[in-house]
RNA sequence: GGUGGAGUGGCUGAGCGGCCCAAAGCAACAGCCUGCAAAGCUGUAAACCCACGGGUUCAAAUCCCGUCUCCACCUCCA
């Protein structure tokens, strides 16, 4: 029953030992919503949410904090450019990725809160970090506050790097930094930033920098020492770094496992704007039902890369395919499957070793497809009970992915019934051509059912249909 | 310059000292089933032994050294 995860600090799989017997305290960083999600966002929140389920089913209670920036220069940026109110902007994207978490089911977080409403806490921890003499006031007498990074002597623990190793780039401009560096944790209002993106601090009028946000956010819902700290690779620095190194330093433990999920690369490149091949939440989902898009999200260990190029889609849909027709298949055949309270009751052991293992998807959809396989093998040869062993078994492997594998026939509106009725038509109008032996009718019949979308099945008992 | 990761069958992608003559999926081929298909099952072929060259070990895809190639981070980024 342990459970291990890989902590990008350590660089080393460790057991999981949570800080409270039966709790798990999980601090995401979540997007800056300054533009419309993408696979990227939506891979990260996955793992996480595969991640959260799988504390669940263990027994833990998880508390899931996921934030949303929602003031930063790209906000305030894009707001100008679309002549937006920012907090308008940023609603309006916060929306969307909303919109996208939620086809893709993944549930929502425990708590969701938005970088603007901790204001009072990032103050607070500035104060603090001044007091320990770990930050400073600009030099050049405006509202910035920077965290010297220098005086903080394990700069560098998470992505194991040394200060003066750092590339830093000599020409910046310091802005009233001692060092290059230091990095902002509170900055000052710009000349033609609104009135409404800058708040009042003993420090002057301004806006939080980035780091100190998921740092206050984290501590202020988590407490001052938590379970994990997620988010993606290109989080680990500056920005898992910077918020270590202000929290440690303000006298926090912080978080004890770091855990980060790897990138989704695009025809072996970086997604960027400046290359325009970033695939949007909307590209995906357009192509795909949201259960494929999550299979297919989950079918590269987190940590890797996962590529994203032609025909992956369609690979997954007919993987997944497979597996949904397994279970409509069992269903007709047992009637309604329904499982017990204990979910990891009817998990294959394998399927849990892999889950438990650094969370292994890909070896736990292994698990999955040899399970399937099993449960067609016991339906062909008609053995019931080695089929609701094997149905129950992936209903609940499913279940745990939180993968849907509800019958895309069954549901209760007058559509689906009028469809229906439609479609039997047909089948009984082909099934009497076949017995009639007029295949060049039947055949018709069955061309024009697939044009309209619906694949038809011919089992030992009876013709099924099901939308492609 | 620094830090981290990767190179496994046609493709995706696990494995990270013996259970590996390497999982699972997709694609291919054959058989069973079918009027023919589809779905399903079974089997076959697929990785010149897991980038290349050395080494450690009774034992290496897995550890060490070297080489090559690729990617990421060190600037905003999930």
């Amino acid at each position: 029953m342990t459970f291990s995860l890989f902590d990008s600090r350590t660089q080393s799989l460790r057991a999981f030992v949570p800080l409270n017997e039966g709790q798990v305290g999980i601090y995401l960083c979540g997007p800056t919503v300054q533009g419309l999600p993408h696979v990227g966002h939506l891979r990260s929140a996955l793992v996480y949410d595969q991640l959260r389920r799988w504390l669940e089913v263990k027994g833990f209670d998880v508390t899931l904090v996921r934030n949303v920036t929602d003031i930063d220069d790209k906000v305030l940026e894009n707001a100008d450019n679309t002549g937006e109110e920012w907090w308008a902007l940023a609603y309006r994207f916060e929306v969307e990725f909303n919109k996208a978490y939620s086809l893709l089911a993944i549930k929502p977080p425990t708590y969701e809160p938005r970088a603007t409403g901790a204001i009072p806490e990032m103050i607070a921890l500035i104060e603090r970090l001044i007091e320990a003499g770990y930050a400073y006031r600009a030099e050049d007498d405006s509202a910035n506050v920077y965290f010297a990074a220098d005086k903080w002597a394990d700069y560098g623990e998470l992505t194991n790097q040394r200060i003066h190793d750092m590339d830093a780039d000599a020409e910046a401009d310091l802005r009233g930094k001692r060092s290059p560096h230091d990095f902002a944790l509170w900055k000052a209002q710009k000349l033609g930033e609104p009135e409404s993106a800058a708040w009042s601090t003993p420090f002057g009028e301004g806006r939080p920098g980035w780091h100190i946000e998921c740092s206050a956010m984290a501590t202020k819902y988590l407490g001052s020492n938590f379970d994990i700290h997620g988010g993606g690779l290109d989080l680990r620095f500056p920005h898992h770094e910077n918020e270590l190194a202000q929290s440690r330093a303000a006298g926090d433990k912080f978080a004890n496992y770091w855990l980060h999920n790897g990138l989704v690369n695009v025809q072996g490149q970086k997604m960027s704007k400046s290359l325009g091949n970033s695939i949007f939440a909307a590209d995906l989902l357009g192509q795909a039902k949201p259960a494929v898009v999550r299979y297919y999200l989950g079918s590269a260990h987190y940590r890797s890369v996962l590529d994203y190029h032609d025909g992956v889609l369609t690979e997954a849909e007919t993987a997944f395919g497979r597996i949904q027709n397994f279970v409509s298949r069992a269903q007709r055949s047992l009637g309604d499957i329904h499982l017990g309270a204990q979910v990891i009751d009817y998990l294959p052991e394998a399927f849990i070793t892999a889950m438990d293992e650094d969370l292994a998807i890909p070896a736990a959809l292994a698990s999955l497809h040899d399970t399937v396989r099993e449960g067609n093998t016991a339906l062909d040869s008609n053995d019931q009970a080695a089929l609701l062993k094997a149905a129950q078994s992936v209903i609940a492997m499913l279940d745990v992915l939180g993968l849907d594998h509800s019958d895309a026939n069954s549901g209760d509106n007058g559509e689906s019934r009028v469809l229906d009725a439609l479609i039997q038509g047909l089948i009984a109008e082909r099934n009497a051509a076949r017995a009639a032996k007029d295949f060049a009718r039947s055949d018709a019949i069955r061309d024009q059912l697939k044009a309209a979308g619906v694949s038809i099945e011919d089992a030992a008992d009876g013709t099924h249909w099901s939308v492609i």
